[in-house]
DNA sequence: CTGTATCCACAACGATACTG
DNA sequence: CAGTATCGTTGTGGATACAG
């Protein structure tokens, strides 16, 4: 079960819903990679990397790596010639659709450029 | 106007309104600092320290000048002695409202602890 | 009450190069 | 295609003490 896993991460944490939201995906590029799994579905590597612009190799695989560890998403190898895998969201990581939307509905809100006049 | 302040904050993310926002609350405690804000109204500086379970004078400090300098709280001298200051969120704070109670509603639905059965 | 002043620590990010 | 290996940098946070 999800609340199981979760159970290590609500610790000395006072229970703050906030804290635990960020202790877990407060991290610099986790709510984009989220996104990209929520809007385009499973993703290889490469597709992430392009689809996260900016990210570097390294970081976009230690992120993979959190957010697989706190089971938001999975890894699997498809194809093995050539090495092809695809990272997907699981239930828990769907979940957080509500909260990556409103993050990207607030963005584009308020961030946009300013209309010619 | 809120747009204009708010212009520096895209240039050069792609117009990524994911980035754009964790750039902008993605500090550890910018969340709940702002969720207390919206929870409890306006609140001197030992107010938000005992609200905010865990932070340091320094750190609130340095957050607070954060969200400040970003337009998302005010900051008012209201007694001289003893001194005395309200934090307050501006429209663009509370426009936030949205973002920051998916997290607790998620957090609280995710995080807490595992009935007895 | 509302901070500032130090000083330290370290996770996390970034750049670059290389591998099966 | 999907990473790992280094290695450098720094933003951010934490502890403690002190101040108007």
């Amino acid at each position: 079960m999800a609340d199981q896993r979760l159970e290590v991460w609500c610790a000395g944490k006072d229970w703050c819903p906030i804290t635990t939201t960020t202790t877990l995906i407060g991290r610099k590029w986790h709510p984009v990679i989220l996104h990209r799994l929520l809007e385009n579905g499973p993703l290889g590597f490469n597709d992430l990397k392009t689809e996260v612009d900016g990210i570097s190799s390294k970081v976009l695989s230690d992120s993979l790596e959190d957010l697989e560890e706190k089971g938001f998403i999975t890894r699997h190898v498809v194809n093995d010639k050539p090495v092809r895998v695809s990272y997907e969201l699981t239930d828990l990581g769907e979940s957080l659709e509500v909260v990556i939307f409103a993050m990207r509905d607030w963005g584009m809100e308020h961030l946009k450029p300013p209309e010619p006049t």
